[in-house]
DNA sequence: GCCTTTTCTATCCATGTGGATAGTAATAAG
DNA sequence: CTTATTACTATCCACATGGATAGAAAAGGC
């Protein structure tokens, strides 16, 4: 009935995701969008709705998969897997290509304004999700008593949220390869600090 | 001699400072640089060298002031003046203005990729001297006994580069008004937690 | 009062942007 | 085989960008 398409959506999105954390949304145009996906402008426009309303779609594949298969399991994971998480991030490849171009939801954050509803809903769902997490580790730790007293589930969850934000903007920084190592050797022992002893 | 300007290099600095904030450098277009700095697009050429170069001057002065009049003070500080120092960056204005575009410096890192080694410079400039003061206050701290013996002044101080480019990123994220609050009280807290006691 | 120097005004330019459109090619239902 | 539907190719467009340039205007030295 119809023509078919030279590029199927799920590889197009997959080079988009490339695409978009090289260059960021701003510095990514539809031109190298074309070459990268495999997509023409027209169909990024009749089929997508044009360059940002893909960006959204491939910005939500992103978190799908970050959510499956890299953030912290709220079920099994102890406060050593968490320390060990962290570490994991500023080594190699917790998040997929951290080492490249940080996180994509990271990366909303910090190059667009908070003028658009849709991206604000997904900066939102990313915060909140991983705040969640946080918080049920923590609870569960603590329920088993491997946790200090004083540490607060909720209070320690933030930090955890400002910590891994801080750990991006070093990685984004890149003022030494040392750095983001240190400072994520910090953090994990940090939380490690947190076990009952 | 020759004829003056419109609008003196001060005043200039102020209005671009006020508009790299608002609009970030690629979103601040050099017609708007016209209108707020009071400069021609001539003059900018000029006198300056064009967009980024007179950026650079703009971000050179953001940090000297930021550095002497906003910066923790290595000599004076104790761990409850940098508990409210946190604590301050998130109610108002510690930083110039943070409560509305964050600070320069930060945005430099979110919105530049590593190309360009005159921003690279000044990036560097503002961790190394902010972790510095860091370190001076946590040595100086620890020299008085005032803090557990357990708290490196080196991981100190780099959790704390963390925790406050986490603070900003979080700031930016606006997903509510509460959440800058209250992480920077947790982060607060954490550095209280320092204590000797 | 002229002259040199610098800024100002007013265009002009090449480039890159996201998007639109018209005509053509492919594909499957009938 | 015809036809409807969709994607492809190739332009075209309006717009915004940073920057360049030429001539007028100010301002101080002589």
């Amino acid at each position: 009935m119809a023509r078919k398409r030279k590029t199927d959506h799920d590889s197009a999105v997959a080079g988009a995701l490339d695409l978009f954390w090289r260059r960021g949304y701003h510095g990514a145009s539809t031109r190298e969008l074309e070459q990268e996906t495999g997509l023409t402008r027209f169909t990024l426009q009749t089929t997508y709705g044009g360059k940002e309303k893909f960006f959204l779609k491939t910005l939500d594949t992103y978190l799908d998969n970050a959510e499956t298969r890299h953030f912290p399991d709220p079920d099994t994971y102890s406060l050593d897997d968490l320390a060990n998480w962290i570490r994991g991030i500023a080594s190699d490849e917790r998040m997929p290509k951290i080492e490249d171009a940080g996180c994509l939801a990271f990366n909303s954050i910090s190059s667009f304004d908070r003028s658009d509803p849709e991206v604000n809903a997904r900066i939102e769902r990313y915060l909140t999700t991983l705040e969640g997490r946080f918080v049920a580790i923590l609870n569960r730790a603590r329920s088993q008593g491997a946790v200090h007293a004083e540490v607060d589930p909720v209070s320690g969850a933030k930090l955890l949220i400002g910590l891994l934000l801080g750990l991006h903007t070093i990685m984004k920084a890149r003022t030494s390869d040392q750095f983001p190592l240190r400072y994520a050797e910090a953090a994990a022992g940090l939380i490690e600090g947190w076990k009952n002893r």
